[in-house]
DNA sequence: CAGCGTGGTTGCAAAGTGCTACCGCGTTAC
DNA sequence: GTAACGCGGTAGCACTTTGCAACCACGCTG
């Protein structure tokens, strides 16, 4: 996490979301849970991170209601981190990570791992930005106003 | 940045960039970029990090192909730091992430900036994730395959 | 009650971060 | 012509974070 100290309070909302994303496990974390993912036991064997990193991190994401920790949803007398409306609401912005990724960092033949809608079983569609009558945006087609 | 030792060759297409992105200050610098930073002094005063951060950060950004270091292009007898094509790409995910901020980390009255479409004035879409066929897709709706 | 699985916390070495000072280079000011 | 200045860094060093390993508490199981 940088420090940030001037932009803590920064009008740009690309900042603010990077303090608690802003780590490379967090983002990961938050796919394994997209993944049904729900048990600390889970996402440490999963991701292959130290015990304490991992309890830092979920600490973190349930302080700022990305997950919440429930008492148990199968028999087990045990907890698990759930994802909340908000960190479902990142599924976006892993697809388009996921996406970025599939297409810069894979040759073409490697084996990887694909998203598929469950109801058709195809790929999904690329996720653009869009106007709000539907054409797609290119980082030219758009500013930033201050207010 | 992450150690992610046995994830380094990991088939899942969302770690691969974290090892490029996975750092609070690199997403905010291609942020900036998409506003027209250019410059490094530009962007080290826009966001108030050290010198010898925002260094290390371009230069890795340079290395895996986000930016790329171009000999001027006013008069001046400096270079310039301006995105790839791939790194344009990552448009979809810093506006995702905007659009997460926007709706999570104000209050409703609270001033912010606005990401507008040029060409109507109006703000952008919500960003969604669909079918190829277009209907929106929630993470349930989704699942990953492996190769 | 001995052992085991789960879900952590604690210590400590190593690595990363960030502040400050300095450096090299080209341009302007005098 | 040289002194000062802006730009784009690098170097030194204190401080923080990361991550491995060891330990701990609790509930269940045999």
């Amino acid at each position: 996490m940088p420090k940030r100290t001037s932009h803590e309070e920064s009008a740009c909302p690309v900042a603010r979301p990077l303090d608690v994303l802003g780590d490379g496990w967090t983002l990961l974390i938050v796919r394994d849970a997209f993944d049904g993912l729900r048990r600390f036991g889970q996402f440490q064997k999963n991701l292959g991170l130290a015990k304490n990193i991992l309890s830092a991190r979920l600490a973190n994401l349930v302080a700022n209601g990305v997950f919440e920790l429930t008492p148990a949803a199968d028999g087990s007398p045990y907890q698990e981190y759930r994802l909340t409306e908000k960190g479902r609401a990142l599924f976006p912005v892993v697809t388009a990570l996921r996406q970025w990724g599939e297409q810069y960092f894979f040759t073409g033949d490697e084996p990887r791992a694909r998203l598929v809608d469950r109801a058709a079983g195809a790929p999904v569609a690329r996720v653009e930005v869009r106007a709000s009558d539907g054409r797609v945006l290119g980082p030219d087609d758009t500013e930033v106003l201050l207010p």
